[in-house]
DNA sequence: ATCAAGGCTTGACAGTCGTCAAGGAAAATC
DNA sequence: GATTTTCCTTGACGACTGTCAAGCCTTGAT
């Protein structure tokens, strides 16, 4: 075979390697939107398969199982959410703007992204069940603690002190708030969740005084 | 009829109550332990039973339905989980004895009841998907949070100090250390555990200065 | 134009689920 | 001791699950 029809081969290998994997990454994104809103409980591979223009057969062809596709939805959650606050950090030039429009980001998604938000929690908690789709979820966690302390840390910056807890601290205590807001934000109970954001510029503060 | 045919009668009913009522707390526990091993997701009505005496057909006959069944194990966990700290702080003489045995007894139920704590944090997430036993977790989350605002405030007290949060930031971030203490305790990341456990006393003290 | 390969649908499989009815065993009542 | 009531088991039901094989349709290569 000559160089140029080796490199035709390869040529068409690719597209068809990207078009499978783009295929792969359309099938989670239903994977995950189906998760989302029926939990990981009561997800089934045929209501995901309806939430895709395609018939539950298909998932087979592009996954070996189950716990295949799931693990391709949660890494698939990591590209949409880990990031969400850089560009907040990136154009602030004050601590108080900055505190500011995190805060607003902060409950922003909270009510705009509550489903996927919701599965977050759930997807971390069953990997203490099961642990196929454990080391993903420890590398989100990871990212998400990264992301709360290019915040913090900046925002400590910005206000000329240092932030007094470690990156891990600082993050599962605003993660626990933002758990505890989606909670009563579920609920309905919206004075709640307005009072956790009333306070929640108070912690950022004790996070970095 | 008599009144003494009347109260004997009564007796009977309470009697034939307390029964009743004895048995479904029964099953109510092996449910508590069912969910504690498997999950929300996986746990079975039939898996259920093979953790108790009985058979599969029993359930129905003290539990309307699942959800049912789910609400009592829910409401059985309560009552087994929300005193825990009560005897530290009562005969806690200072404050650094106070902290001291807290932080014992954290590390100590988070190992030794972690099957139970991660079955906790499923059924709260739970809630988000189904409403039916949403209000008991809210009202179990309200008492986890008293109990910990029993300890911070009676350690400030001791301090002669005064708390610097709300009752409910004090609860998640002590919260949000419990549940990644959790994760990489059931992941086997013993060093992540230590340090956590290494930086508790700290915060507990940036909650009160 | 023919043929092979890839992409997808359909339908079936074995297993499990919650639910419930029929009936046996045990206990309480008379 | 006989009879009614309570308690529990067994087995079945329809629905739903993940998985997979058979085959159809489309696409691209020759």
């Amino acid at each position: 075979m000559t160089d140029v029809a080796q490199r035709k081969l390869d040529k068409i290998a690719r597209r068809q390697v990207d078009k499978f994997d783009a295929r792969r990454t359309e099938l989670a994104v239903a994977t995950l939107h189906t998760l989302a809103e029926l939990g990981y409980a009561r997800t089934s591979l045929r209501e995901i398969a309806q939430n895709s223009e395609f018939s539950h057969g298909v998932l087979h062809y592009y996954f070996t199982d189950k716990r295949d596709l799931i693990v391709e939805a949660v890494r698939q959650y990591e590209r949409v959410c880990v990031t969400k606050y850089d560009e907040v950090v990136a154009h602030a030039t004050s601590a108080d703007q900055l505190r500011d429009e995190f805060v607003a980001m902060f409950f922003g998604t909270l009510v705009q992204d509550a489903t996927l938000h919701r599965l977050w929690y759930d997807l971390r908690d069953q990997s203490l069940y099961e642990e196929y789709f454990r080391a993903d979820v420890l590398e989100i966690d990871g990212h998400r603690e990264d992301m709360v302390w290019r915040v913090i840390s900046r925002y400590a910056e910005l206000r000329e002190g240092t932030p007094a807890t470690s990156p891990g601290t600082a993050y599962v205590t605003l993660d626990g708030i933002f758990q505890r807001a989606l909670l009563h934000h579920f609920t309905g109970n919206a004075e709640t969740v307005a009072s956790l954001r009333a306070e929640l510029p108070g912690v950022i503060d004790l996070l970095v005084a």
